[in-house]
DNA sequence: ATGAAAGCGCTAACAT
DNA sequence: ATGTTAGCGCTTTCAT
């Protein structure tokens, strides 16, 4: 009984509001889908259609929603990096070139704090894939068979970073710490260090750098049994401060101590720094390693020695390995070991 | 031709894969939209038809796609944060305070670096305008106009943060950079010194604070002219290498310096470091004074002096603007000046 | 090179 | 307390 012509007084949807494709293919004269078209695969459209397309573009201002397109074609082009907590300065690199890599190829990243427990990084990971990423990058291996089920199930991309494993979930970038403390017992021993010590952070990858260095420095003769290395725990993330007092409490235990390896570069400072306060000389005195290679290290006093850690060469691997699966493509080997290298520096 | 209960060999869509909705609808024996309200409203549901539900997703292992439930609520549930970059330690107490304090509320942080310069940031502005997040926190304050425009067009709740200005594109959380200046220069001129000098990034905001230092020194007499107080710009982010090459630097410009207003703790770090290296006593012979009081500034040797950013509060108050906005209730203030505060430590 | 139709998985609006 | 219907904005499939 209504005019057929007079826009039906349809009951139906908040008029979200902004600018859609439709409303640019209008201004253009020309149907949604080959304004889509223009805009994600240009080449599949004529020459002027494009231009008329892109004037509407820029005219209305249009941004597309991905929301939709990603719900349309099951890709976001989103991107989850989960790390235990970004204020612990070791992930900032994988964190910075994972943004950027992804950002060159379109993608977003997504960032979650699991903390250094588990329950949290379960309940995360629900929250993630919620989202559909098209990868998620994980700093560490998964351990939890109750994440690794569902990380399993949501059939999305995963990396894991920083750690070896012989069964990934998926894909896998990252070194042997068991071997990179042993490189660093062996460079203490080698540097003539006898009476070495540990620093750690209460982290398990921190652990098992000091299981390497431990079993190395047994083997190269530096102790006869894993408890006569002195082993100081302090809470991750690891601080100059507890670096500081590490040291203190070391120092305490085996005052003769002449290396310590300590299992992050911000706890050397600190080791460097109650070294200083207290007048004692590094290296003459005291040895120190760090872990890391952080930007400040070679510009402490004495510089640092430590273990680098190609964080921007993770990310990118990581970012890489992502965007090849989300555009179909096949990645050849799923696990690099990007090693690490001891860089000697002042303070041993 | 064909029976009318087979199913008809309609031509449609890739299935997609997952477990939706429907299907956790349909082993509970409800409608998807009961399903929906189990999940989201459970109080409007019975509770046996909850149990029932709940039973099923937990059987499923159903997690619900949130970007079609963006797309259908217009509540993305995202919200972007834009930083310089994330290497500079400054702005990481905020991102993760945000990426708490928005997890805690049910919603995921997605990151971008803008760099430190505009054309990045203007780009990264429609890739993030295009996920339709429900908020976006920006460090600092938008000055492209055209950045400003997209912004406002967008609709979307934007919160500018680490500064003032009496045109907030929103709202607004941040503090006085000219009052931090100047509060230094106060304190720096109380503790005795009377030839002080700046080493300061050269980022938009470090300036305002070396202005406000500069006009009080002026007025405090430290100086005739502008130009008698020595300034060294380096390149943001700043960090500790760039800190001992500016002390090097401003010490073979005015050998009698007795303070350093530096415009980052890392920065400061740096001054402190050479200052041992060289063995200028500090603060005997130099005062050094930070800016941020990072968790390490506490902890260095000698303790330093710095001024005192809030970042945690500031993500807080953030993600806390935000999400009120997305539930839909009225912020009172759209404005909050968290201030500063000046710590005095052992370096002045 | 372009278009029509269908529907991705969910929720708002309007019932009952 | 639960269901029906329409459609969020886009892209896929199939057709021309």
């Amino acid at each position: 009984m209504s005019l057929p012509d007079a826009p039906s007084p349809r009951r139906h949807r908040r008029g979200a509001g902004g600018i859609t494709l439709g409303d640019v293919a209008r201004l253009a004269g020309v149907s949604p889908i080959t304004a889509s078209r223009a805009l994600n695969t240009p080449d599949q459209v004529a020459k002027e259609t494009l231009e008329r397309v892109r004037e509407a573009v820029s005219r209305t201002g249009y941004v597309p929603n991905r929301l939709a397109g990603g719900l349309a074609s099951a890709r976001s082009r989103l991107v989850a990096a989960v790390v235990p907590t970004i204020t612990g300065p070791v992930f900032m690199e994988m964190v910075e070139s994972l943004t950027t890599s992804l950002a060159d190829a379109g993608y977003q990243l997504m960032l979650g704090q699991s903390g250094y427990t588990q329950s949290r990084e379960d309940a995360l990971l629900d929250a993630i894939i919620g989202r559909r990423p098209d990868g998620i990058v994980l700093t560490g291996i998964m351990h939890s068979p109750e994440g690794r089920r569902r990380l399993l199930a949501s059939g999305i991309p995963v990396v894991e970073t920083w750690d070896l494993t012989p069964t990934p979930i998926d894909m896998l970038v990252g070194f042997s710490h068991v071997q990179a403390g042993a490189a660093v017992a062996q460079h203490l021993h080698a540097k003539g260090r006898r009476r070495v010590a540990l620093l750690s952070g209460d982290d398990e990858r921190a652990q098992r750098r000091n299981r390497g260095f431990i079993d190395e420095a047994l083997r190269l003769g530096l102790a006869q049994s894993a408890d006569q290395i002195p082993l100081r725990r302090v809470p991750a993330p690891t601080t100059l401060g507890s670096g500081r007092a590490g040291l203190a409490a070391l120092l305490a235990e085996a005052p003769d101590l002449d290396a310590v390896f300590c299992s992050s570069d911000l706890l050397a400072l600190g080791v460097l720094t109650e070294a200083t306060a207290r007048g004692v000389a590094v290296p003459g005195r005291l040895a120190v390693m760090g872990f890391g290679d952080l930007a400040f290290a070679g510009d402490t006093y004495p510089a640092l020695s430590t273990v680098r850690i190609d964080g921007t060469a993770i990310g990118q691997r990581a970012a890489h390995f992502i965007v090849e699966r989300a555009e179909g493509r096949a990645v050849g080997d799923k696990v690099v070991d990007l090693g690490f290298r001891i860089v000697e520096r002042a303070s041993t």
